[in-house]
DNA sequence: GTCCGTTTGTGAAGGATTGCACAAAGTCAC
DNA sequence: GTGACTTTGTGCAATCCTTCACAAACGGAC
């Protein structure tokens, strides 16, 4: 379930209050879900809760990140190191997930060299060894458009079967390989078309400032959540 | 429809190659759907294609921006400029959709003054003000987790209704206002998720390296994309 | 041990979404 | 103008997802 990741967060700031356990209906208003939604997504992973009592907040942690796969370790190679490509370096709450970068690569003789968040960018041509030598997982493509099909190409070749992809193309890649794509206008899009909607519903509507369409969404929260520290 | 900006995007592809009409089974191979669902989408907004021929590319991506509402300009404020901040500062593509960058906003002095994308960055104090005065209808939050509720309230107040989240916090928000949320960290779940999946695959299951699994997604192209300019 | 309040897990209903299949409508060649 | 071919727009069935509602299970008080 993509949900998933959303209740681990939640669970994650429940801990961190030191709060021990947690009732479907606490937890589901923290993720912004529906109480039944919630039991229900749960009850595939197992029988982990207590009638009467609820969930245990750490059992609950460990379950969820071990049908991820968070508990082992993911070898991450971020190539293209513009602006996102550092910001995703940077990022704190990969490690804390699991996710080791493992390398960051350029192109850009210019970039290559540098120091950043503790590693040191390498040149692309490095990219088949790294994954390699390095039995890296997953890559980030955060290249410009031009460059990702290629990218995406050679590191498919290398093995890889999972991409994480930042660059506004559609990647072709072989069956049996995962890519996810991250689209960062789309949601400022999204916001613009309810933003509309409110004016021209203001102006003739029948409700006012109504929070958002039906079929849409269940309205603010209904979203991931978690970013790159600033 | 959140499909419609993957449809515009997919247009504009096909625009920047010189192709004037498009078939709705070629599009929807573009966009990574289904030629009916995205012939229902269309029609939804109206009978813009021609039967024999297919949509004009021009006029359809006219009437997607206008239902989307990017024809007008929106006028967005970036509050935090850390590396996330400037990877969206400097992303080219929020111009190309009508999204106008009004102001970055920082609390750290040593930021504040800095030219970043032809913006000079100005402080938090002018938060209000600067919304006020430049007609800002969309605020991105791109700060530390600390300080996104406390923007939060401070960006309604002045009136704001639409917000896109990166900080790691659920944003808690009066009704009538619409909140979206990005997280990064999120999409390399799910990919460790389906890594994982097809590792116990091939180990035991019956089919090896399979796609995804059912109730996830269609597989690869079943997500949003574009990004920030490398 | 028994009773009572609480909470999980799940069957069933309802609603939304998807995809097939086809009629209506258009173009193009001649 | 006519016929053959192409493509849209849409009714319909099947599927998926969500939500309600409730029985089973648990803890705690006495």
């Amino acid at each position: 379930m993509a949900r998933l990741p959303v209740y681990l967060r939640a669970l994650n700031g429940l801990a961190e209050r030191g709060i021990a356990t947690v009732s479907s209906e606490d937890l589901a208003a923290s993720a912004g879900v529906n109480s039944a939604k919630l039991r229900k997504d749960l009850s595939h992973l197992g029988s982990y809760g207590t009638r009467g009592v609820g969930y245990d907040v750490d059992y609950l942690i460990y379950q969820i990140s071990r049908e991820l796969g968070l508990t082992q370790d993911w070898a991450v190679a971020i190539v293209g190191v513009g602006n996102l490509g550092r910001a995703l370096a940077n990022y704190g709450g990969f490690a804390s997930r699991g996710f080791r970068i493992a390398s960051l690569l350029d192109a850009d003789p210019e970039v290559v060299g540098d120091r950043i968040a503790g590693l040191t960018v390498e040149h692309i041509d490095k990219l088949e060894s790294v994954i390699r030598e390095r039995d890296v997982s997953i890559v980030v493509i955060a290249t410009p458009a031009t460059s990702a099909q290629e990218v995406c190409e050679r590191v498919t070749r290398a093995g890889i079967t999972s991409i994480l992809n930042f660059a506004p193309v559609v990647l072709t890649v072989p069956d049996g390989v995962d890519v996810r794509k991250v689209d960062l206008s789309i949601e400022l899009q999204i916001l613009a078309f309810h933003e509309q909607r409110k004016a021209v519903g203001a102006a003739g509507g029948p409700g006012g400032s109504a929070q958002v369409g039906p079929g849409i969404g269940p309205g603010a929260g209904n979203e991931w959540a978690e970013a790159v520290e600033a």
